[in-house]
DNA sequence: TGGCTTTACG
DNA sequence: CGTA
DNA sequence: GCCA
């Protein structure tokens, strides 16, 4: 290891005592380290007490300073001089001020740190380090597999940090510091810089256990749990689930289901389509209660151009139009054919949910709506006709929100209130009907599945989520389903931290004072949250 | 060395 | 247990 | 695994 030759230190006298800065400079010249003269490319490491980035390229008079450096404190050349030989940085040598996350091309030059929590920073869906980062994410996904969340989380977390790096890693140095990548990620990432790949990783990929893993983790309706027990019954491919009759008594319905369209399912839905899909379910709404609003969210919301579902946030511009909808939803779109099957979750809006809710805002962190999770039959040649993205609908409902619901819920809050629990009873019962009448369509056996599935069909399976909201609780609805999975994730931990606030995607309560904080746009869910607003497009943690 | 988002429904 |  |  030539440890000592790979440092090129440049001291900056800038905001440094007089005295102090020459005697370090004696000292190092005394002890043979050698301090270069000036600034260059050829500058691996750079020490100052400048504390702002702007006042250290301020003070090296230049503008796009080479990144490759690795900006030091004065305390880490006190300590190399002590030590008499440069050896790596402590985390609290190093100063972690470098311009790393990125910020919009808009904005230019404004800079900024790697922030703490993923969701103060941009994160856009491509990634400078494609390669880094598909090897984090690998090391993440293997220690999920092996039921591990916390190294999981921790993996999945250095990946975000390397995302939302605006620059491509060619020194290790780049990267050392920046918050949650350690060690062992540090090694992986210098691995790739210096050989091309990491032999660690490179040994989950071809471990068949792991590649067994994934793909029957593809399949709808199996987890980790099912997965681990036919691998441990030498089960190896999907097709094998299927010869194997003998594993056919231990499927459910979801998985029978999961199996036989597999590959319907697991065939990437584009955002034409998806967007296709929310019309026509739209085009349903128009015949139960016009005026209804539509949102695709999810991965096709962040930008992404392919996903594997649909997720689709519905609501109505007048607070409580939408109690009851969804079993009308889905009773008309099973006669119209396009349902082959789903759970509907239903009765969150009864009496006593709601009171529930009153009393105690943090009933729990997970979803209280109303929502289908399903299988539609979609034909492969739907388009998209008006082929209008969200957005237009969600500028209408944010002006919408303040007039109309305000009304609707002053007028004859009292004199309604007999008459709405007649109607809740009322969509109790139709909810039941519907729900039976829904599980009679799907009770096809496995073999006439896996006959459907094989002919020749004019449609594909999807999957798609509906979830009804209420307008009140729409835009945290909206960041909520809108995900990704990592960055709600470092939203609630923040809000809980930083705030003490509890962030659902119903709203976001004060515990203690029993309040919550209504927000009429996604700009307001983050105001509340006393954020920077983050693009959809910037959430790819 | 404890905490890592969180828990109800089917 | 699997899903959101 | 990483951090406070």
């Amino acid at each position: 290891m030539s440890e000592q030759t790979s440092y090129v230190v440049y001291f900056l006298p800038q905001k440094i005592q007089k005295r102090r800065y020459e005697v370090m400079i004696a000292s190092a010249k005394k002890k043979g380290l050698n301090l270069v003269s000036s600034f260059s490319d050829r500058v691996t490491h750079l020490v100052t007490d400048l504390d702002k980035w702007e006042n250290i390229e301020k003070a090296l008079q230049e503008k796009n300073t080479n990144r490759d450096v690795t900006v030091l404190k004065s305390e880490w050349l006190s300590r190399c001089l002590k030590e008499g030989k440069f050896s790596d940085p402590i985390n609290s040598e190093v100063l972690q001020i470098r311009p790393v996350a990125l910020e919009s091309q808009d904005s230019g030059k404004k800079e900024a740190i790697v922030k703490e929590y993923a969701c103060m920073r941009k994160t856009p869906l491509k990634s400078k380090n494609p390669d880094i980062v598909s090897a984090l994410e690998t090391l993440s996904e293997n220690a999920f597999f092996h039921d591990d969340e916390a190294r999981r989380l921790a993996f999945q977390k250095a990946a975000g940090v390397i995302k939302s790096l605006n620059f491509k890693i060619k020194n290790i140095n780049q990267v050392k510091g920046l918050h949650d990548v350690g060690k062992h990620s540090l090694e992986v990432i210098k691995d790739i810089i210096e050989e091309g790949s990491s032999i660690e990783v490179e040994n989950i990929i071809n471990d068949p256990w792991f590649h067994q893993m994934k793909a029957f983790q593809s399949i709808y309706g199996v987890g980790p749990s099912k997965a681990k027990k036919w691998i441990a019954q030498n089960v190896f491919t999907i097709d094998d689930l299927i010869e194997r009759t003998d594993l056919h008594s231990s499927f459910d319905h979801r998985m029978e289901l999961g199996i036989s369209f597999y590959k319907d399912l697991n065939t990437q839905v584009t955002k034409q389509h998806a967007l296709a899909i929310k019309n026509l379910i739209q085009q349903h709404l128009e015949e139960i209660l016009p005026g209804c609003i539509l949102v695709l969210a999810g991965g096709f919301r962040r930008g992404k151009a392919s996903g594997h579902d649909a997720d689709i946030l519905l609501t109505h511009p007048i607070e409580g139009k939408e109690i009851g909808l969804l079993p009308k939803l889905l009773n008309l779109l099973s006669d119209s054919g396009l349902v082959l099957h789903g759970t509907m979750e239903t009765g969150h809006n009864n009496p006593q949910t709601i009171m529930k809710d009153k009393g105690k805002p943090l009933a729990s962190n997970v979803d209280h709506f109303d929502k289908w999770i399903g299988i539609m039959k979609i034909d492969k040649n739907l388009k998209d006709l008006d082929s209008s993205d969200n957005e237009n609908d969600l500028i209408q409902l944010e002006q919408n929100s303040l007039t109309e619901t305000s009304i609707e819920t002053k007028k004859g809050r009292l004199s309604k209130k007999r008459s709405f629990v007649q109607t809740l009873d009322n969509n109790e019962d139709f909810a039941r009907d519907t729900k039976k009448k829904l599980a009679s369509n799907s009770k096809m056996s496995f073999e006439q599945l896996l006959a459907l599935s094989s002919k020749d069909k004019q449609w594909v399976a999807r999957r798609v989520d509906i979830i009804v909201v209420p307008v009140s609780q729409f835009f945290y609805a909206l960041v909520g389903w809108t995900g990704n999975k990592w960055f709600n994730r470092s939203l609630r931990l923040y809000s809980q931290r930083v705030l003490g606030l509890k962030l659902t995607s119903h709203g976001l309560f004060d515990l203690n004072r029993g309040t919550s904080l209504p927000a009429n746009s996604e700009h307001q869910v983050f105001d509340n949250l006393k954020l920077e607003y983050i693009e959809p497009t910037d959430r790819n943690c």
